[in-house]
DNA sequence: TACGATACGGAGAACCTCTCCGCTTGGCTA
DNA sequence: TAGCCAAGCGGAGAGGTTCTCCGTATCGTA
């Protein structure tokens, strides 16, 4: 999992790299929270205390930095499948549901910083993450459809799309309650039968 | 409709003038499909042989110019509805699928062009444009709802954010298809009774 | 302590958005 | 037809951004 493709050891950094990389990312938190994920990137390298040239050997672009900022909360969300998952008082159809609950909190938050990442999924680095919440969206998803509570012919990166497409559409909407509602007619379509018979492609 | 709120006569433009604009707008459809709705106003301005100064004068933000560019297809997706209703071997159903189906193509085109303004609708010039579309939304939704092929407790504006989270998920996605799959099982979620008689707040 | 690889910072090139102002030109009026 | 003037034009330029390059400083080791 965590072995590089390489297979010789990964070079040890240095401290002060360390130090800096994480200044680094603790300011994008900060800055994205602020401004959206379009925010200045020299910002963020003055907030961080350190030079443009800085940001740019550990972050080469925008989606690197991005990836980096969401990585725990990406790890939060797989986690939260699991726990959900493990959690015997829920029915399948609960657990579905609070997972695509938190996952659209996830891809809302900092003004859409997750969906930025997650459209744009074909970023070489981006890949990571995008993989990893299909995986976890193919757990809850799979246990769904064993209790007959969604429908089979959905795929997991249909579902992983289609609650993005709700958090990029709302991220700016004036009206706070729509995300909420948006999501529960989702759900119903996830819960649904095809209509007419007519599977997916 | 086309009477200005000032009640003067709206003054008569220079023919240069709307030549110009013409050629500014021909120029932007080419490079906002070339370049996406973020292409540089600059090469816009450059590729219709003016300076930025005429290109601002005439559309003082990206908005407008792409508000301009859009206004066409905007009319024709409203004339569809009208033509969807009129057709009488259609079942209320089918209007609203072949709606939301050119719609989509609609929000997709030119790399997201149309989502892009969709998706930032308070902005000032691009209300318009929104809310037309939502009342051509409404008239389609209404007849499904009264035919009884739609949910009574969904909204024109939930409709219309929802297939454009469609449409901004998958404007970028490798996967060819899965924007018709998505569309086809949001329309199964408009088409579905609320689960467990839970109705949209 | 001394040395070399690693990492830093900031100057700067190239680009973008958007404004301002002097010059040009279309269209009316005499 | 000639002449006027407001509407409109172009492009210089201010201020921002992304991203690169290279001389310098620092870390970790021998």
């Amino acid at each position: 999992m965590t072995t590089a493709p390489g297979g010789g050891a990964p070079p040890p950094r240095r401290t002060d790299a360390r130090l800096n990389r994480d200044r680094l990312v603790a300011a994008a938190r900060e800055v994205f929270a602020a401004s959206g994920p379009g925010a200045s990137l020299n910002e963020i390298a003055r907030r961080a205390g350190v030079g443009p040239g800085t940001l740019y050997r550990h972050f080469p672009n925008r989606q690197v930095l991005l990836a980096a900022v969401l990585t725990d909360r990406v790890e939060a969300l797989c986690a939260r499948a699991g726990e959900l998952l493990a959690e015997e008082s829920l029915s399948a159809d609960e657990v579905l549901a609070r997972w695509a609950e938190a996952f659209l909190a996830h891809a809302r938050d900092q003004q859409g910083v997750g969906s930025a990442l997650l459209t744009d999924a074909s970023y070489d680095l981006g890949v990571d993450c995008h993989r990893v919440i299909v995986d976890a969206a193919a757990s809850v998803l799979a246990h769904a459809q064993e209790h007959g509570t969604a429908r089979c012919d959905l795929a997991a990166a249909d579902l992983v799309q289609l609650v993005t497409g709700v958090a990029l559409a709302t991220v700016h909407a004036g009206d706070a309650g729509q995300a909420g509602r948006l999501l529960s007619l989702t759900l119903d379509a996830v819960h649904a039968a095809p209509r007419k018979g007519r599977a997916l492609a």
